[in-house]
DNA sequence: GCAGCATGGTTACCATGCTAACTAAGCCTG
DNA sequence: CAGGCTTAGTTAGCATGGTAACCATGCTGC
């Protein structure tokens, strides 16, 4: 996360270019709100996963699973895949979201190694209780606090 | 962080907004991947710090107390402000920074609480040698891979 | 068909972030 | 000047991310 919160000054970039010429003012300040904006986008929209018990990782997993239909699901690996996280996180997160009721893990029908994840009907409406105001927060966010960008 | 590969497609916001019909496909499509780049940016930077035993927030230490120029300096309180972090990672940090010899750390002469927080020179050089590769990162990123943000 | 490699998942351990609760020092007010 | 509030920093405990090393299962080629 990228927090600086007075970014360097179009002055100070300059000043920096004159000993690297190869950089351009332009992109690096532009690649740096770009990091504090999603910081802090990030950080908002953690806060209002904290109030329904979620993570940005247990809520991607939510949509990931979601996308797959009913009756559809993946594998714990495809998960990792998606989501582009490592397993052992994958594993962790799938353990928790089992205990509070919003997927089930079965050990897969043609190989023994591998689980099957999919959602449950809690899980479902989970996600749908959650969207609307993640879009939300997105949404005011672009609108209000980034219009420079 | 925020690492879903396959963003919603603008199909499917479209989908999402007929039951919501106050958000804008745009403005959350643009939030989306402004997400994503970020993260991807961000998880670039920081395999570049491990490189030098440092993380985003080490650096940004460092940037910080250098901008105070030589014999100047910072409370632990104002670099948790400028950097909008917590302080008892400030505390954490700090501490191994010192222990790195980047930095050193005095009580304040005037309030026996505070902690006065200086750069040594091994401090400033190592930002000298990071400086660069740094922003050359932010620079190709945003030219080979955010060009349509 | 079995030895050895590949693959899916888990465990153990580390780094980094947070909040809550604590200590110690300064200040302010009766 | 004593009691109580405020402030700077630390400690403790939790959550979430990562890598390395480890099982257990599946696959392949002699």
């Amino acid at each position: 996360m990228f927090f600086l919160k007075d970014l360097p000054s179009r002055q100070m970039l300059e000043n920096y270019k004159k000993r690297f010429p190869e950089m351009s003012v332009d992109h690096v300040g532009a690649g740096l709100k770009l990091l504090r904006h999603a910081s802090i986008l990030l950080r908002r929209i953690e806060t209002y996963f904290a109030g329904h018990k979620l993570s940005q990782t247990r809520f991607l997993i939510l949509v990931v699973l979601d996308r797959e239909g009913k009756g559809g699901g993946l594998l714990a690996k495809e998960i990792a895949g998606k989501l582009d996280i490592s397993r052992p996180i994958v594993t962790n997160t799938l353990k928790s979201m089992k205990e509070m009721g919003l997927l089930t893990i079965c050990p897969h029908a043609d190989d023994g190694r591998a689980k099957w994840i999919t959602l449950t009907e809690a899980g479902r409406e989970k996600l749908g209780t959650v969207l609307p105001d993640y879009y939300s927060i997105i949404h005011n966010f672009m609108i209000h606090e980034a219009e420079e960008l």
